[in-house]
DNA sequence: ATGATTAATGTAAGCGCTTACATATTCAAT
DNA sequence: ATTGAATATGTAAGCGCTTACATTAATCAT
């Protein structure tokens, strides 16, 4: 019968001949310990296969190590990805990764941050802004730092203004808008994700509009319809569009999934993408390449936010620097789903 | 200036006048504290905002509430909706989720295995069964439940032939094979995802080769090509194979982002999928019925295996019950890329 | 050589909980 | 009332580490 319970600290002092505390030493400041000794403990650590107690460590340094993120979906493969490159930065500085996901549920969030914070997080990553001040008041008392990520909002009354590392939602969604307009087209919609607890989605659409008010054209606010996030409610809403006595030109969408929701939809209906109808999405995800035609949409630099995320986090816990907000940039891909209107 | 030091168990105690032993009760066995009391310390708790320390908790009672996760990338959206659906199982159940990502190397998943350990993961999800018998001793030695997920084998010499939840990658795979078969193409090669490290992808080509075997068909082994994961090799791959003397009828690939990168690159040059070439996928991930023509693939149910997998690791944390594999069917999802070879 | 510094190691007091055990309280049955 | 079992609560000993402080060894200037 094997010995089930896992070598202690004291049992590696023993072996090594030495004091727990020098064992201590060796594995968390091994420059305060002479050459001769660290060896004789490291051997040691090896031969029992000696690995440290997390909630004793935890305890005693009042460190875990860890950082927690909480998400909407893993599914969404723009949160996975960024998610996956935040990951192997915290993991290059050791650090573990706790992941919650909060199905864009706000109060299920708030229970997640807080165990997130009694677990030992040592930071987080949040996604938008979205919340409470409550739940910020209760970060800055117990002095957790965070990162809000996926957007960046420039209201220097808001308590976390200075704590993104994202892109800014509005004017890329504006530039897109404004984009379609350059080439001529009048009559546009907008087929928006939905906007509660949503601030990415909420920004998009007042990208949207705000492109109508720069060129001081009439906004209409019907011509922005919300849907949940899929195929099937993209397609509906789309259809609904078109067939309007007066039916748009150009459909801009909150995202790439909603874009191809509409295309297919636009596409079984019987009209061509983009000579009947321009579409556009947002974020770059794989399947904008992979649709036929290819989506014009907003490439996010997602990975890049996830490092970016991690690095902020990291200077804030390890280095004591002063926490500050990034803003990263995103660019037009110009692909086929979207062309001058045809003449009528 | 606020107070930066949580509350403690104490306070709790000391404000509701009882001892931290009836506190500690009231939050971990309720039944065993009289009403009266426990109403009088749930309103304490409240009052001071108390949260349990997860280090002194986890080190008293030697108890993490903790299930760690090691997936080769979180991008790959296979692993992200069964990583999803796992977590919210494990969420129900208030355990937590600890990830960590591989990227398909062995070393690190063994570090990274080690790691969770040491961090007091009770329980693990583990992806295929590449590796060495050192880890799966490693784990029986310190009694780590484990599940093998993404695979399902039945070996039953294997130190691990009963943690499986999953599905039979050869078997389906044969199935597919067998139905291209049946539909009467006689040239059929095979664009695999790279073996090494990675049991899925060898599998799936063993059932390729098994359906030859199943007919008395003469196999060839070069009929496979082995290729990274991503649209331009897949593309190379299939481009090589098309202009071969003696081009394939039908190219089945071993996931559906090998199939979409080779039907891309089949109609760049200027190829008709299927009538010049069927090309089959496997997973069924979201661009499967996207791209066009619409991919006919194998449907794994990869939220079931995420909850499966919860489910029977929380059976065997909570409960007790003894390990026992499962296995999840797959099917063929009939679409558009795969039809009868052209007569010729 | 000698005391003053500095470097290496040891001693032991927690960190904030859980839980076995001891004690106090309640209550049914005599 | 009295006893005893059952129930509720309190006491205090750890859990396995880290680290301030004490001690000892090594180094150095004089």
């Amino acid at each position: 019968m094997v010995d089930h319970t896992p070598p202690k600290l004291k049992d590696v002092a023993r072996l090594a001949g030495v004091s727990t505390a020098t064992v201590s030493r060796c594995l968390n400041a091994p420059e305060k310990v002479i050459d001769a000794t660290r060896k004789r403990v490291l051997s040691a650590v090896k031969e029992l296969g000696y690995m440290p107690n997390f909630g004793a460590r935890a305890l005693a340094a009042k460190r875990s190590h860890t950082i927690g993120a909480i998400i909407p979906t893993m599914e969404n493969s723009i949160f996975a990805r960024g998610l996956q490159a935040f990951q192997e930065k915290l993991s290059e500085h050791s650090f573990d990764l706790l992941v919650a996901s909060s199905s864009y549920k706000r109060e299920l969030e708030y229970k997640q941050i807080r165990s997130l914070v009694a677990r030992g997080a040592e930071g987080l990553l949040l996604i938008g802004t979205e919340r409470d001040d409550e739940i910020y008041e209760f970060l800055a008392d117990r002095n957790i730092p965070y990162v809000l990520s996926w957007s960046f909002q420039n209201n220097k009354d808001a308590p976390y203004h200075d704590h993104f590392v994202g892109f800014d939602n509005a004017s890329a969604m504006s530039e897109m808008t404004g984009r379609v307009m350059d080439l001529g087209h009048k009559n546009i919609t907008m087929i928006s994700g939905k906007h509660d607890g949503n601030d990415r989605a909420f920004e998009r659409a007042l990208g949207f509009k705000l492109a109508f008010e720069k060129r001081g054209l009439d906004f209409d606010a019907s011509s922005i319809v919300e849907t949940p996030y899929d195929f099937g409610n993209a397609g509906a809403a789309c259809q609904k569009m078109l067939e309007q006595s007066n039916p748009p030109t150009a459909i801009i969408c909150g995202n790439d999934v909603l874009a191809v929701g509409a295309i297919m939809r636009a596409q079984e209906l019987g009209m061509n993408v983009p000579q009947d109808v321009s579409i556009t999405g947002f974020d770059d995800i794989q399947i904008a390449s992979v649709i036929s035609p290819a989506l014009t949409t907003v490439h996010v630099p997602h990975r890049q936010m996830g490092h970016f995320a991690a690095k902020t986090l990291l200077d804030l816990i390890q280095n004591d620097e002063p926490i500050k907000s990034t803003k990263l940039s995103t660019h037009i891909v110009d692909r086929a789903s979207l062309s001058a209107p045809k003449k009528s």
